[in-house]
DNA sequence: CATTTCAGCTAACAAGTGTACGCTGAATTT
DNA sequence: AAATTCAGCGTACACTTGTTAGCTGAAATG
């Protein structure tokens, strides 16, 4: 019941998806990356990878699921940080800044395939970023009363501007990086108090 | 001195270019269309290529520096038409969203290879994107009295936004289009107005 | 008219790719 | 203990790729 074959099967997929993490750089795009090199750098023959996946979109599926997971837990952390008390916006900005940068490969494969070649993986994109999107609407009608127009176009500016500044983020460091967060702050900021100015008059 | 040599030679050059824009579109990336693909859609042996361009990031280069020289073109009437009066912003996304569908497969290109894998033409496309962030900036400081940082920030934000509603665009028609236009002015409004507001307390 | 230039060609190469096929041996099941 | 399963392997094939080297003939130059 153990399973040391199963046990030993999940070890080299969990291999594959670190090579392939491994090899997501500014210089080598997941589309450019090939089945041969993740299976030698996973230390297999490259037939043996399709005992794991049946093609390389797969494998793009599955780190895309995983990264949008590990966003998602993110995600709940800077939702407690803000019942805790703290500007939301602040710690929202913040909390995602951390995460890509931490997480650059992941984040930059979903930057790379958002626009890329294969439907699939661009679905995929595009429903974590909805996920993201999703949950910020509903926070801001339920918790700030916003009206669900004003806030479906709120969300979906502010997931825009972070994902889009997050891409920027992702060659910067130290005081440059400090900058580009401030100043997303400060447009998250103009889009909160935007919003807040149409929803009044309308 | 008419040049018929160098005349024939354009038109080649011309094809070579045509060849590369027809390939792409959502199934084929820029990164991933092969030098001898765009020789043989033009018509001309693989190895004449390199009497055009050095390598295919050259051709790249090429087209998205046309790509921005028609939209930084399609920007100027797009002020005129507001100089004439009208809303900018209204005037300005649609001018946006039209030269998009007009011209996807440029758009295409710059959204795929914007975090793509050759840096020379990731900084071409930054340098396109700065362009118009730029204008916006000193349009806001010169003709609306926006004071700098705030200006900087909103520039910045707006664009942000409208390409990344382009992105979206790219697989939209009809209604849905419309409706995405329709929001991305609301949140272009949004941000117009929040910084007004942050202009005036601060 | 003689010479030079040069866009485009063919042939060829080494390297890399995805994938089909069938084998092996250890883990698992019966 | 015998039978089955199956992760991983090696071999092999048919392609595609970028790029080199050298030729050709028409256009440009003097």
């Amino acid at each position: 019941m153990s399973g040391v074959r199963a046990q030993q099967k999940e070890k080299t997929r969990h291999a594959l998806i670190q090579a392939a993490l491994k090899h997501l750089c500014a210089e080598n795009s997941f589309s450019s990356l090939s089945l041969r090199e993740v299976a030698r750098e996973a230390g297999i023959a490259p037939t043996s990878f399709y005992r794991h996946f049946q093609n390389m979109d797969e494998l793009g599926l599955t780190l895309v699921d995983e990264g949008g997971l590990a966003l998602r837990q993110l995600l709940r952390q800077s939702r407690q940080r803000i019942a805790n008390g703290g500007s939301i916006i602040e710690v929202s900005v913040h909390t995602f800044m951390d995460y890509i940068t931490r997480n650059k490969n992941i984040f930059r494969l979903m930057l790379q395939e958002q626009a890329g070649t294969t439907q699939e993986l661009r679905l995929a994109i595009a429903r974590e970023i909805a996920h993201f999107t999703n949950e910020l609407r509903d926070f801001l009608i339920v918790e700030r009363k916003t009206d669900e127009r004003i806030a479906k176009a709120q969300s979906d500016a502010i997931v825009r501007i972070v994902f889009s500044a997050g891409a920027d983020a992702l060659d910067l460091t130290g005081d440059d990086l400090r900058k580009l967060t401030d100043q997303t702050i400060l447009q998250v900021r103009m889009i909160a108090r935007g919003a807040l100015s149409l929803h009044n008059t309308n």
